[in-house]
DNA sequence: AATGAATGAGTCTTCATTCAT
DNA sequence: AATGAATGAAGACTCATTCAT
């Protein structure tokens, strides 16, 4: 399972090419059986090497597992910022804009399952995911400010507190189709119903 | 620090305080240093007690650690409880009951600062964090059902969707105010805030 | 093989007794296979204990083989300092004094046959035995200093020079004597013969 | 830094050119780390070859530091058979040959300040050592079986402890001008002083 | 002939668990 | 019931050695 995305392998030096290799098996093994569990010979096994072919390209374990947190963090958020957050300019296509945002990281998740759950399961370094989340924020933020100088969102919103819940639950729903294989109809569920409820509220008007 | 409320310890035999004792301080212990980091012998220290003590009262570290996991799940369940889904009747209400949810859950954090951070770092066995999630979803669904029968909030919700959303910020509230304390400003902004802008919406009226 | 010696034995803890136990055996394997290829577990089959006791009363390896050096060092300059440098005040007072020290460190060595061998063996900090030797000329200097001013040695020695050279002869007659036992004839040689050529010289009056 | 003296450079194959430029690179990192502290890597380095090319000369570590000991001890016997030791005639043509060989180690050291610290950190096998300084103690054997013959020496000397005590003091001259420079001065001390003390005694005549 | 990426045997070290006191 | 000394399985890491290029 590559972590890589495929076209650019061609420009990669054979020595990068090892390095995402291994950061790509630790962060599936990782993923499957935290990082404790894991033994350095798990991740050699699974990719069918020696183990000792690791330590030329990280100093230690701990350097693995911090590297490929970062890169899954990367991943994460090179796929939401494809996403212009300034670009809507009326409510129907900052929806739309939001349901692209699910779209992208349902797909993420398609390509590279094991990349949610590798993070969730981080328990070393928790401030890490935290740090992540919080990059997050900052985009969803902009996209809710957008949304009120465009006039299409009520003025008096607490951005902060809007910002931290849609980031909560986009998280949390990777985190449940991370977790067990969410339905293509649940998917359109979240992108469509979870977006407008977001929208309109619950509370009978 | 106590994870038992207290009023009960008169009832409980010397053996089950004591195994209560090993559970809070074990909960505390792994809270800030991780599962894997913590070693026996640093809650026995913690405790003050000879670590050998602790296989009078648990076959293992393991059993320990999921023990300790039931014990801070229920707590949050019990809390939770404490509010009948079914008792509102108006939108007033509904809202003025989510808002004390919240307040209890704040107080919960007061009382067992370490609770939560010790169940996101239980990284060993994420699944029953999950577990936990969706028991509180059941308690969501019925609180939204209720909304909808009492005809407050509207008909058309998708209920799934609506309590996981409420579940996932909720949790995220006690894992920020967990990792860094939150004033007593921004407490307050999530309850009353919070709980409007998700029964009111975010768009334009 | 104790390095310790008994009598005092009554009077140490459990703990100091284990950790000198250790001492011992670890000095002893390390003077027949060296530092770096003796392991642990060698050290500890040795004395019948499990490897992890180790642990418990030294950091690590390299704790013990320095501990280890500075407890052969201290035996040894215990040993010579039995004998007051400036107690002797005739030449044949001088001449018996210097083959007592030897014959003391014969004593030694017969009494822990590993000792000097280990101490050559410390290539790991070549330093220390160096120290060590340097200590001892301290000793041999006084000899020296006591013997011209009794008026018994010549006072135009140069006592930098015979001081090392008496050093130098010593201990490498210790050397020999630890890598391949020596007769007691030899010894004797040695203390009789060796010191009166010191004192008369080579050549041909 | 060669341990080859240059002059016959030219007769030697490419080949063995280049396995004396490993053997002394070895000694010298050898020296400075000792042999199990410096892996082939840094030796390697030194030379600013791959590590691999070793392995074309050498069948494995060991016989490199094998062949670098022999080595070292060549270059050491050689020196002093420089002097005939049945030269001498006389008291001071003895005296100035003794000082003639402290001379040509001191020089030998000069060219190669790592030779004898290399020698002696080879605590991999200590006998190799020891064997180099009974080849030397057969040298000083004859020298001063000479003097005897000669009838400038003591008739009545223990021979074996003279020789034994002579190349004792040599060598651990050698040592200490190894580990921590010797100025001009001492070294002087060392040739005059300490060969006269040898003969003349340090007895008050 | 030279290289250095890959390998895995070997070693130190940790720590949950046991058990004699 | 409580203790903590002892244990050894388990795992991270190093580095001499091999071998395809």
């Amino acid at each position: 399972m590559r972590l890589v995305t495929a076209p650019e392998t061609g420009t990669k030096s054979r020595s990068d090419q090892r390095r995402e290799q291994i950061l790509d098996a630790a962060a599936r093994v990782f993923a499957e059986k935290g990082y404790h569990e894991a033994g350095i010979a798990d991740i050699a096994t699974d990719l069918g090497i020696g183990h000792g072919t690791f330590y030329r390209y990280f100093q230690n374990k701990k350097e693995i597992v911090s590297q490929a947190v970062d890169w899954a963090v990367r991943q994460i958020t090179e796929t939401v910022l494809e996403e212009d957050p300034a670009a809507s300019n009326s409510l129907a296509e900052h929806r739309a804009q939001v349901e692209r945002v699910y779209l992208r990281l349902f797909t993420l998740q398609d390509r590279h399952p094991h990349l949610i759950r590798f993070l969730y399961r981080q328990a070393t370094d928790p401030a890490k995911l935290a740090l992540a989340l919080d990059g997050f924020l900052g985009y969803a933020t902009q996209l809710i400010n957008n949304g009120i100088q465009k006039g299409f969102l009520r003025t008096d919103i607490d951005v902060d507190i809007a910002g931290q819940a849609l980031v909560a639950v986009m998280f949390d729903v990777m985190r449940r189709s991370a977790t067990n294989p969410m339905s293509a109809e649940m998917r359109q569920r979240w992108m469509t119903t979870g977006t407008r409820m977001m929208l309109e509220g619950l509370q009978q008007p």
